[in-house]
DNA sequence: GTCGATTGCTTTTTT
DNA sequence: AGCAATCGAC
């Protein structure tokens, strides 16, 4: 029947007849039936599929069988005759194109090697490191990774004597990436009136000079870091229409995963790139764009529409994955939101079981509820361990779950948080591999300069830097003349190490990553180092150290692997984040992570934990409406992972910071229609906070409640909002408060020369509010 | 210059 | 609570 639709389509469309044709020879050549999984899509996932030149746009709503589409769509291509080395796919995580690469490979076999597929910032590092030459960075870049850019950031500020309480690398960084994401150089910065004023008004009016200082310092040490794979791309395509034609003609298919988060920066890319061919495709649902804080523009939607007048839409409106219930509770819950395009999620499945709220008193009890849940269900209803999965929105929330499930046996894996090469021990080797690499890495060289211990002081890695700019010298001279520059002693101990390094770059020049990495662990020290300390935690060390080469080793005996030198390695390892390292470990595990990092993926049954005001919408996300859209979506995306059963969890009080807090429910559990609901409740009896208050006992170590935020999306200013002359304002008045919304003054209050009103606001009750301060627009 | 002690910050999410 | 950067004593 479906096969029927196919030849129905097929007759409406001519291209879609070649197709066809296309395709019974595909059959013929191949001795396989290749419509076969056409049949498998219903028709507008089908009609995307076909759709094989132009711009086009798919919509796809959650569970919508988005990557299905996608993948047979590249298969599609493939079949058509197209070269997999003309097709360019973007995700956004290397998990999603492994995948993808995976699932292709199962339709086309082999050929699948060959697409293009990957992160924006792996496949343009490596266009970058390609093209190295056309912008003035070395063929062997580093990539600095946040550590590396916090560092030199807090180095720089120091060095400019900026108070670093005012000037905090995360704060700085954040201006600086958001600047680079919307390709804003630092020269630009500088000179923009507005941006210079946003920062005066901050009180930090100095950014502009740390970013081009910190700009400068990564050009000199030959680093890029993660905005700069993007806007150094931009600026290769800007300035180099040549570089900019040649991968036109290569990626004459361009296909974008997860639209809705990418950036101005990444939007300007995929523009350039498809502007010749006008194949881009991209895949995205505006209900799951999480990523604003990282700069994601749903705006970048809108303009593609702009872009392409001729653009076809496809929306995935039919969910696969979940039941009825957890589809409609879904759709309750992003009803909430203003801003959204028009979309009807539904589904054929089954009604399924209620979505359990669960209770607890403490975040321990918490965890305590999900294990026993889990085990209960794993053995009522012969489920796998792989079934369950635990989502929260904080990685601090893991440690109380993890607690839980070791104490009942239950195996578990984390996904995400701190990655193996986050591990100090780990970043101490790539250092010194990085220096091999590139000796001007200024950070990897201040990292292992004294490392193992050789006599190289603080005072003494300034003078190095101070001298460098002085003399006008790279760093990286001074350190290899150092006794030019410096004391005898000190000098030879600097040159001594610029020997080493200089002998594992010799090294690295004829052989192969592994053979260099595994010189480099034993000549540079650290395994000696390591090896000294006999603890449970230095032996842990010293085996991490191993599991890295046997890592490199695994990685130079890859056969698809073509460039085993150890840049290409480097390059390859800098943009890892993902636990996609040692994910398939044998045997069933319950899955834990962030929300942010199940997107994409599904579990039949789905625990959200910490169901609280002020972790999840987090507090950080209560100023403006749209932080807390963006929490709802994420909210969205959370309990569409499940499949069968969903869970809610909360608990009313929980450690933080090592104090005791009294939590409240989230407010997002009364926006899930609470027919869908079943609550349950833990323990009986009291809370532990409310013991806590009953014993009267240390006050000291609990905390009460933070007040619940609710004005900033309680009401929003219309765009005329003009305050009013309130020197005539009387109590009876009615007025309007650009936050508050409307109200009635009760009292007016005058001290001195100050007056303070008290209003009664329809949406958030009594407030007392200064005259002087108060925006208010009077209405009678 | 090195080692241990103390302070102070973090917790929103990721390439 | 847990970790890193900074401080202070040898």
């Amino acid at each position: 029947m479906a096969r029927k639709g196919s030849v129905k389509v097929c007759t409406r469309f001519c291209i879609q007849i070649r197709i066809f044709v296309t395709c019974k020879d595909f059959k013929d050549a191949r001795g396989r039936d290749e419509m076969d999984y056409i049949s498998l899509l219903n028709e507008s996932q089908r009609r995307a599929v076909l759709h094989t030149e132009g711009p086009a746009m798919i919509i796809a709503g959650a569970g919508s069988g988005k990557t299905r589409v996608l993948t047979y769509r590249i298969a599609h291509l493939i079949s058509l005759g197209i070269d997999p080395f003309n097709i360019l796919a973007l995700t956004f995580t290397n998990k999603a194109a492994k995948e993808m690469r995976h699932r292709i490979e199962k339709v086309i076999g082999n050929e699948a090697k060959n697409i293009w597929m990957g992160t924006f910032h792996s496949v343009f590092s490596r266009i970058l490191r390609a093209e190295a030459d056309k912008i003035g960075y070395p063929k062997s870049f580093t990539i600095y990774d946040t550590d590396d850019s916090k560092t030199l950031i807090r180095n720089i500020v120091k060095e400019m004597n900026l108070d670093d309480k005012l000037y905090k690398p995360n704060v700085v960084l954040g201006r600086i990436s958001s600047a680079k994401n919307k390709l804003i150089s630092h020269k630009q910065y500088l000179s923009d009136p507005v941006i210079q004023a946003d920062d005066e008004a901050a009180m930090r009016p100095k950014i502009g000079k740390i970013f081009e200082q910190y700009q400068n310092r990564c050009f000199k040490a030959g680093a890029m870091d993660f905005d700069d794979l993007l806007f150094n791309t931009n600026v290769l395509f800007r300035d180099h229409p040549d570089a900019l034609n040649k991968y036109q003609n290569i990626f004459k298919f361009v296909m974008v995963d997860e639209y809705q988060d990418t950036n101005y920066s990444q939007y300007l890319i995929t523009r350039k790139l498809a502007a010749q061919n006008r194949n881009i495709v991209v895949v995205g649902d505006d209900a799951q764009s999480i990523y604003a804080f990282r700069g994601a523009d749903i705006q970048n939607i809108l303009n593609f529409e702009r872009d392409y007048p001729e653009l076809e839409v496809f929306k995935l409106e039919q969910n696969y994955r979940s039941t009825k219930t957890i589809v409609h509770a879904a759709n309750s819950v992003i009803k909430h939101n203003q801003a959204q395009l028009r979309k009807d999620v539904f589904t054929d499945n089954e009604e399924g079981p209620l979505i359990e709220v669960i209770k607890a008193n403490s975040d321990n009890e918490e965890g305590k509820l999900v294990a026993t849940t889990i085990f209960e269900e794993k053995m009522n209803n012969h489920f796998s361990y792989d079934d369950f999965a635990i989502l929260y929105r904080t990685n601090a929330q893991s440690r109380a779950m993890e607690e839980a499930l070791r104490r009942m046996n239950i195996k578990y894996k984390i996904v995400g948080g701190l990655s193996f090469y986050q591990r100090k021990e780990i970043k101490d080797l790539i250092a010194y591999l990085r220096l091999t690499v590139n000796p001007n890495d200024e950070q990897a060289l201040r990292r292992v300069i004294n490392y193992p211990k050789r006599g190289i002081g603080e005072t003494t890695e300034a003078r190095i830097f101070v001298t460098a700019e002085e003399a006008n010298h790279s760093v990286w001279e001074v350190v290899q003349n150092a006794t030019e520059f410096m004391g005898n002693r000190v000098g030879a101990a600097i040159e001594n190490f610029s020997l080493l390094i200089r002998d594992f770059a010799r090294m690295a020049e004829n052989n192969d990553a592994f053979e260099v990495a595994k010189h480099v662990a034993k000549r540079s020290g650290i395994v000696d180092d390591l090896y000294q300390d006999k603890t449970v935690e230095g032996l842990a060390r010293y085996e991490n150290i191993q599991e890295l080469l046997n890592g490199i080793k695994e990685y130079v005996d890859d056969p698809e692997k073509e460039d085993k030198s150890l840049s290409a390695f480097l390059q390859d390892i800098a943009l890892i984040t993902d636990a996609d390292t040692k994910a398939d470990l044998d045997g069933e595990f319950v899955t834990l992570m962030t929300i942010h990092s199940a997107k994409g993926l599904e579990f039949k049954n789905v625990f959200i934990v910490g169901m609280e005001e002020n972790l999840f919408p987090s507090q950080m996300m209560l100023n403006s409406r749209a932080d807390l859209e963006e929490e709802r979506r994420l909210f969205y995306v959370a309990i569409t992972r499940a499949e069968k059963k969903l869970y809610l969890t909360y608990a009313t009080s929980r450690y933080q910071w090592g104090n005791l807090r009294a939590c409240e429910k989230s407010r997002f559990l009364d926006e899930i229609d609470s027919r869908f609901l079943n609550f349950k409740y833990g323990s009986e009896g009291q809370s532990m906070f409310e013991k806590v208050l009953q014993r009267k006992s240390s006050v000291s170590n609990l905390v009460a409640p933070a007040p619940r935020k609710q004005a900033a999306t309680a009401y929003t200013a219309p765009a005329d909002f003009k305050p009013s002359d309130t020197s005539q304002l009387t109590a009876g008045m009615k007025v309007e408060h650009p936050k508050f919304g409307f109200g009635t003054v009760t009292k007016l209050d005058t001290q001195g020369n100050s007056t303070k009103a008290i209003i009664n606001f329809d949406e958030v009750g009594e407030k007392t509010l200064l005259l002087s301060f108060a925006k208010l627009r009077i209405h009678n």
